[in-house]
DNA sequence: CTGAAAGCGCTTACAG
DNA sequence: CTGAAAGCGCTTACAG
């Protein structure tokens, strides 16, 4: 251990630095080095070598003081522990990053008062937006109309209209599943539907029963089963449904949860995946699928794709341009040796 | 979809405001507000009624022009894609949300080159502090020594002994695995290490070796296994380790997917778990740990208080108490039924 | 094209 | 205890 003090703060290089190193007023190395063009050429370069010499940076404070915005904003998660978010919240991240945004983040925890809270602090901060990240698809409350800043909500879209949503579209992910099993010539398919609590599993509902009845089909046993998100419920399903429904030749599944505990039901009352059975999961959470027996196909949700359009969204919001409503985004299947693609 | 523009950006409340209504000069409003003791106590009401009703928020880049810091710190993860981050960051956002402090986020992506812009930008913000969250415990280059600001490495200690870093004691994590599988009664217990590649691997075998040679133990088979992070994998070790030792009685994991894998095949080759084989695995992954047949026993890393507790340190370290080394933080043993303890 | 001046919203010596 | 003034580091009309 060694200890020791903070040495003196060093007074930062200040734009007067700069001025003094160029022989020009701060007025003018201010205009070279933002770039507006009531400045002579020459000078503009003394200015620019002046800076990078000093190595000076701007300090955003000042500058904050005197334009409109702050190149910030904030980022309000609901839940940090779902899984759900970190894929957004990296998209997001990387769409601001790459410009001169930073994020401010906060996590609200479920607590509502606590998102109040962070709000407020995110706004005293003068955000110049905000990123709203749920962890269901579940509408949720809107933050209002009356927020000096945009706000976008991701995943989890707002209940008012007037705001803009993004969310992945679950329902035609389940009809992508569908379409696929049914290429595969599958002609018996059940739905291991997972918690009816959720709107992800009533919309993959609706897009699975939409693709089925396009393709002349009803689900085996005439009906989905609901229950929860959990390897331990998809053992259990599966095992109701091998003893209803013995003829079962698919087993589409909630989420990969459930699809792992059906996989090993499956296995363990003498189907073979793909050959007798195929199986398919949802949100394709790659500790789950990668490593299942066989893997496991899974629809993706494109999640980071989603966060950076959020991201995206908001930076032309920010810049004045604004609607509402409820935007859902493209998911994609992915497929591995559950349905027959047999690789490795 | 409705469309519209952002209305004027009404001029926001400022202390002027404050003061005129409360009848003060700014001066003595901003001493009022700010608990300067040379207020009357009858003027101060009289401020801060004004204040409250006007919903007055201070404007934080004027604050800064005039205070030594920004009320801000920098989180650099290397890799939100790791989930080890993730608690770290909810530890963290905790701990500083609760005071004054507000956190900007910058995600590597495990690109030198981009973390070095990162800093710079988290700098050119004129953060307070920088906390590094890493996605392995394996050191770290360090930032240097030169940064204005203190910086704390959390879960990837830094190379740098002069830096502070905070790490779980995966020594004693793999100690107290085994002193729970002793105490069990279990005397031929087998260690699948994992990745070898990897300082955690490596650290809970050293403690795995030393609880043993405590209790007066070898290890079966007379060493570890090593291989990689996955069911995969376990499955395999597993299945080596049953043919070359059957009479194991205990199968201690490297992480929770080898054990999850070791668990199937102990249970395809007819071992029982617990009552003929006990198991533990590492990082108590919830996903994995709590819908495994049974419910699997795993040290947790703790990895929240980590984040908190880095939290904590680097606000210490901003008010000018430094100090170096890597502080190495306790671990817990979760108990599940793959050890004996028969719950539900 | 360049610079002196005013101003952004606050804080803090310094006088009263 | 209170307030006029200077100053934090920048930007932007406004004159030259």
């Amino acid at each position: 251990m060694n200890r020791g003090t903070r040495g003196e703060q060093k007074r930062s290089i200040t734009l007067t630095d700069v001025a003094r190193l160029a022989g020009v007023s701060v007025a003018t190395a201010s205009k070279a080095l933002n770039g507006r063009r009531q400045v002579r050429a020459e000078t503009r370069e003394r200015v620019l070598a002046a800076a990078e010499s000093l190595s000076f940076t701007p300090n955003p404070f000042a500058q904050a003081l005197n334009m409109p915005k702050s190149g910030t904003v904030g980022m309000l998660t609901s839940d940090l522990d779902g899984r759900f978010a970190l894929p957004i919240l990296m998209g997001a991240e990387d769409a601001f990053g790459s410009g001169a945004t930073s994020v401010l983040l906060c996590d609200a925890r479920g607590d509502a008062e606590r998102e109040r809270r962070h709000v407020a602090t995110l706004l005293a901060r003068r955000v110049d937006g905000l990123i709203v990240v749920g962890s269901r698809t579940d509408p949720r409350p809107s933050l209002g109309q009356q927020l000096p800043v945009p706000v976008v909500y991701a995943y989890a879209p707002s209940e008012d209209d007037a705001d803009v949503s993004f969310v992945p579209d679950n329902v035609r992910g389940g009809a992508l599943a569908v379409e696929h099993l049914v290429a595969g010539g599958r002609r018996r398919i059940a739905l291991l539907a997972g918690d009816a609590d959720y709107a992800a599993a009533r919309d993959r509902v609706a897009g699975v029963r939409a693709a089925l009845h396009d393709a002349g089909l009803d689900l085996v046993g005439g009906a989905e089963t609901y229950g929860e998100w959990s390897e331990a419920w998809g053992r259990q399903a599966a095992d109701a449904l091998l003893t209803e429904n013995p003829d079962v030749d698919a087993v589409l599944c909630g989420n990969d949860q459930v699809a792992r505990g059906a996989l090993e039901t499956l296995r363990e009352r003498g189907r073979r995946v793909p050959e007798d059975v195929w199986v398919a999961g949802f949100d394709n959470w790659e500790v789950l699928t990668a490593s299942s027996r066989p893997p496991l196909t899974s629809v993706d949700m494109n999640l980071e794709e989603l966060g950076r359009t959020a991201a995206r969204h908001l930076f032309h919001a920010i810049d004045g341009e604004r609607h509402g409503g409820i935007v859902t985004l493209p998911v994609r299947l992915v497929i591995r040796e559950t349905t027959g693609d047999v690789r490795v």
